[in-house]
DNA sequence: TTCTGATTCAAACGTATGTTTGAATTCTAA
DNA sequence: TTAGAATTCAAACATACGTTTGAATCAGAA
């Protein structure tokens, strides 16, 4: 059956894609692993280029639809009036990091997500600015609304440290766990949510910058 | 000349990897960037493994000796007192970026040192550990000092959190620079460092969960 | 059943990689 | 100057990779 090993090789990619990155693992492993023909990948997508970006899209497309599905509730609910900062990275922050309450894929994509970020491979950067280029402009603009007495430059600087720290938390739920023995978990995906979202907004509402250059030191 | 060659090899390494990572740079292109025989890098190194932890160690240890230092002079100007927290992420923070101030091999490495930590080969697993154990021991006993209110495990997500701001402007410098026109431009340093810490620290300083749950929505 | 298009399969192709080899060359010290 | 070690070099080795090929097999309609 033709859908099924499709189905079969996306899954199976996905899944060593995760443990061993990019450039770490061959056709012939996913296709050993996956139980089919190592020609399949060719036929069905063309080459391995597109099976990585059809792997990737096929989740981040969801991901960042239901992203935007939450900023629209939370701004139908705050009418006129901008919208919490709280709200905004909750957001951001819990359809990635819930994904991985689905316990057979989940888990295994959001380290993926951000083993790609970080990859920077060439073709999976048209990939990336297509798949997140609405997203991006609705978080700005409901964060310039949220916090209108902040300059653009600090809020920049900021959503992006945000970012930062969603993503070193998607990419590295293994080591965090040991470093901690198991105190800080992301498997506990509310627990995560919650920390992350007190941290990006208490950073967010931060005093901009006094005056020049005047930090520590 | 010997000495000659084998730095060469480190430099030349150093710049390639950053641009294209481990798998993607051939010891061939290396060498011949370098102008140096392709034997050569066996001859002084050993493996290509073994040249890449060489890459590492060269600087990593030079910005944690800096790190370290830094918290020793704030704690011996603290005297018994706690640290301020923002005076612990500058310790953290201000080596690293820093490193990009020399114009040559600075912000490549930055890039370089994110990318390891993003890509979380195994062989690179143990070099980390090794070289970051005494740091994070200090940093942490700071961090507990400057916030006893806060519970063990909220202080260790807000630590893993500013890491993760850190070492996604460390991985990212074009990107957040393209993203924002310029206007967030992280090889203007001490603006970088200073915002990263104002956003870190206030993050830090925020007051912890209420009560079980007790988060957004 | 028979035919046609879709799919699977084993095998091979061409290329790039990390590594090794052994001779040639350069440096160092007596 | 000369013996001996250190270093460089061109060439080859073995392997792994992504991709292609053409025949074999399967599915479904006539």
């Amino acid at each position: 059956m033709a859908a099924a090993t499709k189905e079969q090789i996306l899954d199976t990619a996905e899944e060593l894609l995760v443990e061993q990155g990019i450039d770490g693992v061959s056709l012939r492993a996913i296709t050993q692993a996956a139980a089919v023909n190592l020609a399949s990948v060719h036929y069905h997508f063309g080459s391995k280029e597109a099976l990585v970006k059809a792997v990737f899209v096929r989740r981040i497309a969801a991901v960042n639809r239901e992203r935007i599905a939450l900023l629209d509730a939370a701004e139908s609910e705050a009418g006129d009036g901008p919208l919490p900062v709280d709200r905004i990275f909750y957001a951001m922050f819990a359809p990635a990091i819930q994904l991985s309450q689905d316990p057979r894929r989940g888990r295994r994509f959001m380290r993926l997500c951000g083993r790609f970020y970080a990859e920077q491979a060439d073709y999976l950067e048209a990939v990336f600015e297509e798949e997140f280029a609405e997203l991006v402009q609705r978080m700005n603009r409901a964060f310039r609304r949220a916090a209108p007495h902040l300059p653009e430059k600090e809020l920049r600087w900021r959503v992006h440290f945000a970012v930062g720290a969603m993503a070193h938390t998607m990419m590295d739920s293994d080591r965090i766990r040991r470093w901690t023995q198991g105190l800080c978990d992301p498997t506990r995906v509310e627990e995560t949510i919650d920390a992350m979202v007190r941290f990006a907004s208490a950073g967010m509402n931060a005093s901009a910058a006094n005056g020049a250059g005047g930090g520590v030191r």
